[in-house]
DNA sequence: TTGTACGCGTTATCAG
DNA sequence: CTGATAACGCGTACAA
C-alpha cells in the first residue's frame, strides 16, 4: 500500500534519505545496506512517484512530441507513425516518457501553456510549417527544444534529411536517363521540406541548362488524391518524367498515368520521395528516395536529452542521409536507349 | 519568473489558498476577488504545477495510451494514427494528456510499473493479441483501463466495433453475389479482431450451406505483402471471391490478382476492411468494411474518464458500428447475371 | 557512510 | 467568503 521511500526505509531500517540514494544510484552508500535496500525495493515493487520527485528535483523525465495533426492527410502518412516509433523507443531507453501533442488547431492547451506547467523537461517539434509560429515562444523561453524537419530560428536545434540535395539527386537520375521534360508534383508550400525538395528539383533541372516550367510543377499536399489530382494536370504538358515529392502522392499519379493509358515508365517514368512499405509493391516498384524517419525520431530525441542536461549548449543542426532506391519505374539507361 | 500560487496571491493581496480556489473554479469566492486573480493570473501567465498538484491531490490529468509497438507492419497501419488522433482530441478537450507507450517487447519501462509511478490515471490499451498478459496486472491493480478492442476478462471495459458481424456481412455480400468460392485473408490468429473477422467470415459460409475450406484460408499479419503472398497462395485453389481483414492486405492480393492476369471482380472479387484513404482509389475501387478508429478512440477516452471519476462502476461494453462501403471491386449482382 | 531538516507548489481541512 | 496550516513524497544541503 505505501509504497514510499519512507515505507522502504522503515523496513529496511535505515533512513529516506539512504533509500533515496540507492534508487539514485548514488554512490556515498555501503554495499550491504544498498543490497538490502533494493532487495526490499524489488519485492514491494516500489517506484518512486514521479510527482513528488518532480516536485522536489525542479526536473522531469517527460518530453512531449508536438505532431501537426490537423491535416487528416498528415496523419495517415506512415512518415509520423515511424517517426513516434523511434522517439519512443529511443526515450524508453532513456528512461523517459513521451507526451503526445498534437498541435492541432483550436486545441485547448497550447504548446507554451503545457511548458509552463511544469511537466514537461523539453520539445520535440515536428514542424508543420515553416517558422511555425508554436515555435516561436518556445525559443524565446529557452525551453529546450529540437525541431524534426529545419527550421530558420537561429536559437534552435535541428535534424532534418538534406531534402534540397535529395530533390536534386532524384531529378538528376531522370535527367541522366535521358528525360526530356521532367515535371515534379511538390509538397504544400508551407511545409519546408516541400519547399526544399522542390528546390532540389529547380536546381537540378537549371543545372542541367533547361529551365524551370511552371507547367511542369504541381502544389499537392502530400494526399494520394492530389497526386493524383497533379498528375491529371501534368499530363497536359505531356512531361515524359516526374519527381514527386512523397510515395503517397507518387501512388496516386501512378494511377493516373495508367489511366490514362500510358505506361511506366516507357511514356512517363516516376521516382517518389519516402520509401514508405507501399513503394516496393506499386505496379511497377517505385524508384524512390528513401528516408528513415525512427531514426530521425531518435537522433531528435538525443539531441534534446542532451540539451536538457546541458541547456546553454549552442544549436546544433543534424542532417541525416537519405539514399536513392532504384526500381522499375524510372527505367533505366537500356530502357532509354532502345526508346531512341 | 515565480509562476507559482504564492506569486499571484502576493500580486493581488490574498491568501494562496483563495487563488487556489479561483484555479480550481471553487464557488467560494466572491467574484470581485475572483475577478481580480484572474486578471494577475492572466497577465502573469500562470499555470498550475503539475506534480505538485499531482502530489498534493494525489490526482493527475494524464492517461497513458498503450499501443503495440512490436510490429513495423502494425505501426504502418492508418489505424493506429487515427485511434491515437481521437484519444488525443478527445483528451485534449476534456483537459488530459496522453502518454504515449509503446509496449513493444524489452521495453524498460513495463505498464505496470508506470502504473506505480502515479503519473497516470489510467490506460488506454490497444490490446496487440488477445488477453494480451500486460493486461492482467493492471486489471488485478484495479487500475483504471480500457481496452481499445475486445478481451475476456470480465473485470475491463472495453470499446470495438462488430468484427465478427462485419465479417459476416462483407462474406454474405460476396455471397449474395453469386459468388462461389468466397476465400479468406485473415489477420494474425493472436489478435482478437482477426480470429472475429474469421469467425464471422466462417459463420456466413456455413449458414449460406457450405463448408469452410482450409484451402480457401489464409493467415497474414495484416501487412500488404502478407495479402500478396496469401493471395498467390489461394489462386492455387481457385476462389472467385475473397474477403480480406485489412485494406492493406487487400491492396496486395489486388496486386497479386492482377499480377497473375486475371481481372478483379470479373474474375475474382475483393472485399477489405477499414476503408482506409487509399480504399476508394485502388485499382479497382476497393469494396469494404468501414470503421472509424478516430471515434473508437474518442469513445474508448471517455469511457475511460467516467471510470477514473468512478473506479467502482461497472465494466462496460461498447460495440461501435461499422458500415459497408460498396465499391468496383466486388463486382454487382449485375455483373453477376451477365457471367452466368 | 548515514541521518536530519527543510523546501518544492498544491490541495484540503480547519477555523475564523 | 477567506486565511492559516498541515500534508503529499521526494531531493538535497548540511551535519554527524
Amino acid at each position: 500500500m505505501a509504497r514510499t521511500l519512507e515505507h522502504i526505509a522503515e523496513l529496511t531500517g535505515v533512513s529516506r534519505s539512504t533509500v533515496s540514494r540507492v534508487v539514485n544510484d548514488d554512490p556515498h552508500v555501503s554495499s550491504a545496506t544498498r543490497a538490502r535496500v533494493q532487495e526490499a525495493i524489488e519485492i514491494e515493487g516500489y517506484r518512486p512517484n514521479l510527482s513528488a520527485r518532480g516536485l522536489a528535483s525542479g526536473r522531469t523525465n517527460v518530453i512531449a512530441a508536438v505532431i501537426p495533426g490537423g491535416f487528416d492527410t498528415m496523419l495517415s502518412d506512415p512518415y509520423f507513425p515511424n517517426l513516434l516509433q523511434g522517439i519512443a523507443t529511443a526515450a524508453d531507453a532513456a528512461d523517459y516518457f513521451v507526451m503526445l501533442s498534437l498541435a492541432e488547431a483550436g486545441f485547448r492547451h497550447s504548446i507554451d501553456e503545457i511548458a509552463r506547467q511544469g511537466v514537461v523537461a523539453g520539445f520535440l517539434f515536428s514542424a508543420g510549417q515553416i517558422d511555425d509560429p508554436l515555435l516561436q515562444p518556445l525559443a524565446s523561453a529557452k525551453t529546450p527544444m529540437v525541431s524534426i524537419g529545419r527550421t530558420d530560428d537561429p536559437r534552435v536545434s535541428y535534424v532534418d534529411v538534406d531534402n534540397k540535395g535529395s530533390g536534386r539527386q532524384a531529378t538528376n537520375h531522370l535527367l541522366r536517363l535521358g528525360y526530356q521534360r521532367v515535371a515534379t508534383i511538390a509538397g504544400p508550400s508551407f511545409a519546408p521540406a516541400a519547399c526544399d525538395r522542390l528546390e532540389g528539383y529547380t536546381a537540378a533541372i537549371e543545372a542541367f541548362g533547361q529551365q524551370a516550367d511552371d507547367n511542369l510543377i504541381y502544389e499537392g499536399d502530400f494526399s494520394e488524391a492530389s497526386g493524383q489530382a497533379g498528375m491529371r494536370m501534368l499530363l497536359e504538358h505531356q512531361p515524359d518524367a516526374v519527381f514527386v515529392a512523397s510515395d503517397r502522392m507518387a501512388a496516386g499519379a501512378l494511377n493516373e498515368i495508367i489511366a490514362a493509358g500510358l505506361r511506366v515508365p516507357e511514356d512517363v517514368a516516376v521516382v517518389g520521395f519516402d520509401d514508405i512499405e507501399r513503394a516496393a509493391h506499386m505496379e511497377p516498384p517505385l524508384t524512390t528516395i528513401r528516408q528513415r524517419p525512427q531514426q530521425m525520431g531518435k537522433t531528435a530525441l538525443t539531441l534534446l536529452l542532451e540539451l536538457i542536461a546541458d541547456p546553454d549548449s549552442p544549436p546544433q543542426r543534424i542532417i541525416l542521409p537519405t539514399e536513392l532506391v532504384v526500381r522499375a519505374s524510372c527505367g533505366s539507361l537500356q530502357d532509354q536507349k532502345e526508346r531512341q
